[in-house]
Order: structure tokens, then C-alpha cells, then sequence
DNA sequence: TCTAATAATGCAAAATAACGCAAAAATAAT
DNA sequence: ATTATTTTTGCGTTATTTTGCATTATTAGA
């Protein structure tokens, strides 16, 4: 048995059970104990898992990098991606928002897409470098740190200079009547910003964010041409929506 | 039996059983373990499989996300990191390239710093965004997407109104006599700007880097006020740059 | 505080790997 | 064919890594 299996073998044990004992590993593997905890400590050096006195549990959340990102109602959010894609066309401008539902639908855009997106979110920029045929331009200016977006002047600048066929937005809040809505004040100014620069407008948001508001108004549903939600287009709840005109999918 | 044919029943067993033993491949092929290892070394370099104490094992499944990033000589990187903090002081206006050893060293800054940051690198973008204290700007543009930073035009502008107190700079290759080279064209003309703009600028590289020489120059030494190995200062092999009058930490 | 369990440390033996080298084998050149 | 050249191979030697044990800390819990 190699080291290597070793580890891995505790590994999968450890995401199984929650919790490894340096006994019981040792037996299971027909090794000392101290090998194991040779091998406990390498893993915790590596950062796979957190050593406590009698073996070892899941890493705490806390110790996480910043590159992985947590999403919420993931589930949810891969609906919504997969219906913007049929918004998708080659040859495209496109302008993506922030946010982690637009971060999960660019991991869902396929690999073929020939396309140039503008972004100002660092975690979408990422995951987009992975796309060959894209041409990726990242607007920059000052960090917003905890969204990982920028924000500011050079943002608004860079966006009133270019004209995209679409724009793909992530929202904090929507309301029939407020419209779109968001926490921060410079962050609705940028998508005002979007808005302007697209040619179409895309909000994608999870039902949750129905009906619900944030101080500072980004603009009302005339400026938009087409929501994407979790939810069933003709569910009840989207009743005011229809009636704006919105296309809904 | 030809070496391709080994190499060809090394991967297929490997493929079937999830692990190859060096001895064990030694009896099944006869030949001597010599070979096997050397074997397991080609397959290696090609990408085939990971070499471990006492055989392989298939390719981890790591960097599968675009945002784990592989760092490779992570140890030696952090001792540079370690001798680059020293240089850090509170207020002032940063530069940084982009690269691994940056990635590295920005994991070990301070979590009280001051400082006022530019970076045109995603990957340390992310990673300094969790610093409270930190004015992070971020320098936008064309992505390069292997690389994950940005170039061209934008970039360039943005460092020729900028004055920076000190910019980190990890660099490709470095050479007594030809100075600092790059692979690319383009990450060679924004290095070029960054030292312009930057009243100190300090190099750090891994010593694998050192006499080495890429296309496209950079600098020669004279522009450099500080590089940083992971090697002793006063190591043999850094003699003609101490000839040169910088500082070497 | 005391005690039993668990961990860390230093160490030597065993296993494995790396290195240099010369013989053997394969390949290319004449 | 045969000579020259490169590649591959196995062996001896020298590192490096792993391992279990003995010993010495440290910890958790009564």
C-alpha cells in the first residue's frame, strides 16, 4: 500500500464519516499509529484537513480560501443558467454583472462560444478565462472587496465607451413597482451604467429576491427585456411582471 | 519489449487498478526497477501520472476549478515571501505583478497592513481582497487568459499615471548579462511600464529561474534595486549579481 | 492534581530513488 | 556491411524517504 492510497483513503473516509480516528485508521490500514499520524499531518499541512487530539475532522469553514466561493441555492441558479443560454449567440458583446448566479452560469456556457464579454467581477473573470473563443476585457478600477467587483469612476468610464448586444445582471432585490434595487449606492450606479451600454437587458435572480428592496434604485422594469427566474414562467408570483411587458423565461 | 510498449502497459494498468508499484511493474515487464523509474519519470513529464514514494498513481483530479491554482516549488516560494515582508511598511502604494510567487507572498501579508495596492492578476486580486485594510485597484483590460492577468493598451495607460512607492515583480527568467526577459511580448512591455513607475522595484524568483533567457527583454540589472531568492544571499551562484550593486536579500 | 491516552521527537533499519558510468542495444550514416 | 552515434539498460554507489520503536512531552478528563 502506497502512501499516496493511504491518504487518499483517509481523505474519503474523513468526507464520509466526518471524523477519523488515528486508532482506527491505523488498524484499517495495517500501519502504526504514528504513520498515520505522519500522514494526518501531511494532509493538515496541505490543507485537507484539521487535526484534533485523536485524529482528525473536516476543515472549519473558516480556513477556506478565498477561491472558493460559497453559493447558495446553487440548485436554483443552474435553472436559471440554463435557461439564459439560449440567449447565447456567437459573435455576441456581451456585459456580465457580478454575483454568484451569474457565476454559476458561466460555468454552464459552452465551450464553443465564440464571443467578447466585459466584466468587472474577479471570480467571474476567472472562471471565463477557461473559455478559448472568448475574448475576455476585465473593467478595472478599486476593489469593492467583499463582492470581489470593482466599482467607481474607471468602471463607468470604461462602460459608457462601449455598446454590448446584451447584458446579463444579477440583482439584489426586484419589486414590481420599485423595480431593481441594491444595497450599495456605487454598485446601482454601475448597472445603471450596464443598462445604458446594453442593447438588451437580462435580469437573472432566484425567487427569493422577489418582492423584496434595497435602498438605492438602479431603475424600473421598462428598462428590461427579459427576466430569468427558478420559477415556472406563468407561476402566480411573476402575475405583476407580465403585466410590465417583461419578457419572462 | 520496447519502452513504448511499457509505457503503454504502465498507463493501461494504471488506468485499470488506480495505482502501479515500481517493483511490481519490474517483475511483470523484467526489466530492472532502474527503469521502471525512469519509465515513471518520462510518463511523468508528459503529464501522465503522478510519481509517488514507491510507484504512481493516476493524475489528481486537482485543479479541475479555475480557481485552484497550481503553484509549483510552493515551499521555496514562501521563503521568498517571507524575506520579500520585510519590506513592507505601512502606507504605501504597491504594484504587483502577476505569477505565483506573488500569489504566494500575498498570502503571507499581514492582515493589518495599510497599503494601497495595484495589480492587474485575478488570482492576486482574489487573494488580497480579503484584506481589510488594504485600497485594492485592480488594472483593467484585454485578459490573457493562461495567465489570467490583464495586458495590453488599458494596462499601460493605467501604470503611466500611477507613482508607486515599490512594485514586486516576479519575473520569467533572469540572466546576468541579458537582465530580465519574458515569454510574451506584451507581459514584457507592461513590466516595462511597471518599473517606470514604481520608485523601488523588487524581483523575486525561484533560483530554477536564475541564467535563464526568454525573447522578449524587459531590463537589464541596473534598473533593479532588490531581488529575492530562495537561496542564501551569499550563495556562489548570485556572485555576478552582487557584482552588479544590487541588493540581494 | 493525577492518570491514561495521545502526540511529538529522535533514531536506526529498511525501502526506494537518484546519480554516474560503462556495457549493450538500437539507430543512423557511410 | 560496418562503422559511428545515440539511446537504453543494469549495476554499484550514494542520497532520500518511510517506517516502527523507544522516549519524552502534551492533552483531556476524572
Amino acid at each position: 500500500m502506497l502512501k499516496a492510497e493511504r491518504h487518499k483513503f483517509i481523505i474519503t473516509k474523513l468526507a464520509d464519516e466526518q471524523r477519523v480516528s488515528t486508532l482506527t485508521l491505523a488498524q484499517d490500514l495495517g500501519v502504526s499509529e504514528d504513520s498515520i499520524r505522519r500522514d494526518l499531518n501531511k494532509l493538515h499541512e496541505k490543507g485537507l484537513l484539521e487535526k484534533v487530539y485523536g485524529g482528525a475532522i473536516p476543515l472549519s469553514e473558516k480556513h477556506k480560501s478565498v477561491f472558493d466561493i460559497e453559493i447558495s441555492n446553487e440548485d436554483r441558479k443552474k435553472v436559471i443558467g440554463n435557461k439564459a443560454l439560449s440567449l447565447l449567440q456567437d459573435g455576441q458583446v456581451i456585459i456580465m454583472s457580478g454575483g454568484t448566479t451569474n457565476l454559476v452560469f458561466s460555468k454552464l456556457i459552452p465551450a464553443a462560444l465564440t464571443a467578447t464579454i466585459y466584466t468587472y467581477s474577479l471570480p467571474i473573470a476567472m472562471q471565463l478565462s477557461r473559455y478559448p473563443n472568448i475574448d475576455l476585457i476585465f473593467i478595472g478600477g478599486k476593489m469593492q472587496k467583499n463582492a470581489m467587483v470593482t466599482i467607481g469612476m474607471d468602471v463607468l468610464q470604461v462602460l459608457a465607451k462601449i455598446k454590448a448586444d446584451i447584458c446579463f445582471m444579477g440583482v439584489s432585490s426586484i419589486d414590481s413597482k420599485q423595480g431593481l434595487t441594491e444595497m450599495g449606492y456605487e454598485v446601482s450606479i454601475v448597472k445603471k451604467a450596464m443598462i445604458e451600454s446594453s442593447e438588451k437587458v437580462i435580469t437573472m435572480f432566484t425567487s427569493d429576491k422577489l418582492n423584496t428592496r434595497k435602498p438605492h434604485v438602479v431603475c424600473d422594469l421598462t428598462l428590461l427585456d427579459t427576466i430569468i427566474t427558478d420559477l415556472n414562467p406563468d407561476d402566480s408570483s411573476l402575475e405583476e411582471f407580465r403585466k410590465s411587458g417583461v419578457i419572462i423565461l
